[in-house]
DNA sequence: ATGAAAGCGCTAACAC
DNA sequence: GTGTTAGCGCTTTCAT
């Protein structure tokens, strides 16, 4: 199966490849009437099929946005990888994803092979830690970059995330409305500055509402189920009663559920929950059904604005004045009953 | 930031590009050590980093892989494009992903595009229909095609599919314990063989089994939540007393839940329900909290095999050998209690 | 052992 | 209006 190329076309015509190449990139060239029928034709009847590869080498614009994110197993980033994905290709753009597991080396090897594939722009919801921030910072002077979900401190970059402070915040002050008598923050040891603020919105909240909360109620476990567990059980062992635990995600929900089960604790009987919005998969399969009788209610939930987020998110990538500045915070729906 | 090319190194030491790319490329070509090691050492310090674009116009071969799906926001197909993604990476190949939104004419769209740009390969789980497998099998002549999840009939393409028909007799035998009088079937409108598949291990188990399912027990919605409703009601109207409930995804779960909550029928006490993996990802949050309430007892689900299907696949993509036949059907686990 | 030169398919500067 | 030509950065004969 031959593919044909420009130079078959001019061929075929006794024409240029330049004319065949401007009238099927519809450039505003005059040319008789009858060259450019024939050329349009012609290139549909051979099925033309312009060589991006060829015609990238030659622009230096490859109409591919690299998508970087730390984990395509939760929800939340899929959703948002999907509804990115959509509007770009609108635009004749392909996305070229890359899971970096949260991991800073990873993140750098997919930047520099993204950069050798001269990839139009970055999407990047950066990889836990810092490591990383100053290579974002001069790769923007180059290139289209805009971080989504996850900022860094400061205001280098572009961005577009949720307010996570004014998120938590809100989210406290919903729980603080059940009078729990002490609060616990579960959290993931990997830091960054987006969840950092969580925990500062948490820290805020709760002392305007008087909720005890001292540095010995967070707790941040590995990423790891077992740790999870450890942590959940570290929480009910205090033997405090009625706390609300604030989970930094609900991807934390469930290990908890689990050990609650196992107490017979009960929600809101015996404590509350408020989290943030993705949650385990497995949520609600046979082997979690036990978990989920610990729910006697609606537990309120932080939901980002992924749409939102998204459609922000490539309006400045594939916007032609790219370089203003663009940071952007959207506020979230605490989802209740 | 000028970027450094062959030629830079080559001019900077006196020596030719050829001789530079073969280094570089680590090529079985005998090279003095000296110069070798010069080559070597200002490509690093230079930062050179070889235009994958070029190099892909010169090889037609760009290290790229398309993956096409129909819906990125199940839970399903990220999964499993997550995995593929993780592997392919391994070997210096980055995903395209392309979510065709199970439209025909998007799927066309997007292969056209994939061609443009030289991708070495698709993983597609096809678009629903017909329409575009003449297309593929033509795609299959030039180029390594594998489908995973879906499959045609006919045996023509290479992919990895789950034994839909054997998982579906398997999830009936385990429900027919529950002693059903009779079988409902809830599909979707739109077909595709695979779940075709799914529906014929249905009728096959339920014939065996004896349990009444007929033409009229098959409700096929369109992909609106009105319409999951709707045929939820529909079932429900029959007054069947103790009916088993397929669910050809559990996508369908949560409108069937509500709708049995709204006439307070409950599982087991007043029906069953089996279905395949993908739920909705709303699942378990506060404005779905009531439907949960339907299930006093775990629910058995088909759990398809993801992660050996994305290994699958991905071994036939990279193995060199590519054009052997590959038509693997995966047995999935019902997962229950 | 090393290099010169051609060429992948396209676009754009510069003629005429 | 139309064509000629150069060149994007790389790999690969084919000489030497």
């Amino acid at each position: 199966m031959k593919t044909t190329r420009l130079k078959d076309i001019a061929k075929n015509l006794g024409v240029s490849k330049t004319a065949v190449s401007r009238v099927l990139n519809n450039l505003p060239i005059r040319i008789s009437k009858e060259k450019r029928e024939a050329i349009l034709n012609l290139a549909k009847s051979l099925e033309y099929r312009p060589n991006l590869i060829a015609r990238g080498l030659r622009n230096k614009k490859t109409k591919c946005i690299g998508i970087i994110v730390p984990d395509m197993s939760t929800l939340f980033y899929p959703q948002l990888i999907r509804l990115i994905e959509k509007q770009l290709s609108l635009h004749g753009y392909r996305a070229i994803i890359c899971d970096t597991e949260n991991e800073l080396s990873q993140e750098r090897l997919y930047v520099e092979d993204l950069l050798a594939r001269y990839a139009d722009g970055m999407i990047v919801a950066p990889a836990s830690g810092e490591g990383n921030i100053s290579m974002f910072e001069n790769l923007a002077k180059s290139l289209p970059i805009i971080l989504m979900d996850r900022n860094f401190p400061g205001e280098k970059l572009n961005y577009v995330v949720t307010d996570n402070r004014l998120a938590s915040r809100k989210a406290v002050r919903i729980i603080a409305r059940k009078k729990p008598s002490h609060l616990f923050y579960l959290g993931e040891k990997k830091r960054n500055f987006a969840i950092d603020e969580r925990l500062m919105g948490v820290r805020e909240e709760a002392s305007l509402k008087k909720i005890p909360f001292t540095g010995k109620d967070i707790l941040l476990c590995d990423t790891t189920r077992e740790d999870e567990r450890e942590k959940s059980k570290q929480i009910f062992s205090r033997k405090v009663k009625n706390p609300a635990i604030f989970l930094e995600s609900n991807r934390l929900l469930m290990g908890l559920l689990d050990i609650a089960y196992k107490r017979g604790l009960t929600i809101p009987e015996d404590f509350t929950v408020i989290g943030f919005d993705t949650f385990r998969p497995e949520l609600a399969t046979p082997s979690d059904f036990n978990s989920l009788k610990v729910i006697n209610e609606p537990t309120p939930v932080v939901r980002q604005p992924v749409a939102e987020m998204a459609a922000l998110v490539t309006e400045y990538m594939l916007s032609p004045g790219k370089r203003r500045k663009w940071r952007i915070k959207l506020k979230a729906q605490i989802e209740k009953q």
